[in-house]
DNA sequence: GTCCAGGGTTCGT
DNA sequence: ACGAACCATGGA
């Protein structure tokens, strides 16, 4: 059984599994509408909504606020949950314009812990997962982005809470381990999900894949509270 | 047919 | 503060 930290995790994961190249998207808009449509849903159906919405034109700042709801659900039909997502697009883009206007560009002028707070006080469908992979992926901001599937990999191998740990102390434990890199947090993630996938929800533990016998440690003390 | 996928909100307890 | 139902398509 080796035991890891979270650092030396990161770098077995990274030999393993190799560059991920992650977000998967061509531009800054194009990022952050795929983090809001693969909300529970898997990233082949929103290669589908998103192939509609460029195809349609309607892949902009402006173009997604100013069409009807019903338009665009209709485009984005095959990401599923599409009456709800189409509105999340236009209530966060709506936002973004109005907070920071027409480019992505401009995002880097303001704070990333009040961009966080803003996002997920002032836009409905935007929760700390969304939030957070707008800001690595799109805005490179410094921000671990935590999911179900790390969740489940960290419950298997040392920390078994994971599952039901809020969201933000979770987070703590790997910015509080790690150097605060957007290169590392965007790479770290991307091969989390990489190996979650390997391992499906139901199998106890993970076999064919890189954590087979590993147990994760983690920094005492601080993190734990509240 | 059942389960799952790169969540979030709302409404009971 | 926590759990469950809800949203909905497409692949395994």
């Amino acid at each position: 059984m080796r035991v890891l930290p979270l650092k030396k995790l990161y770098r077995t994961l990274y030999r393993h599994f190799g560059p991920q190249h992650w977000w998967p998207g061509d531009t800054p808009v194009e990022v952050m509408a795929g983090a809001i449509l693969t909300q529970n849903t898997s990233w082949k159906n929103v290669e589908r909504a998103i192939a509609a919405l460029k195809k349609a034109r309607k892949l902009s700042i402006a173009k997604l606020v100013e069409t009807p709801q019903g338009e665009l659900a209709c485009l984005i039909r095959s990401a599923g949950y599409f009456n709800v997502k189409a509105r999340r697009l236009k209530a966060f883009f709506g936002w973004f314009l109005s907070e920071i206007g027409r480019r992505a560009f401009y995002a880097r002028r303001l704070d990333t812990a009040h961009l966080r707070d803003a996002m997920l006080k002032q836009v409905s469908g935007v929760g700390p997962e969304t939030a957070d992979s707008i800001l690595l992926y799109a805005l490179n901001r410094p921000v671990f982005v935590i999911d179900a599937y790390t969740r489940r990999i960290l419950s298997r191998h040392g920390l078994p809470k994971a599952e039901h740990l809020k969201y933000e102390n979770l987070q703590a434990v790997f910015e509080s381990s790690l150097p605060m890199d957007v290169a590392l947090y965007n790479e770290y993630h991307a091969l989390f999900v990489a190996c979650g996938k390997l391992c499906g929800k139901k199998s106890p533990a993970c076999r064919a894949c890189p954590l087979d016998g590993v147990k994760i440690t983690f920094p005492t003390g601080k993190w734990r509270r509240s």
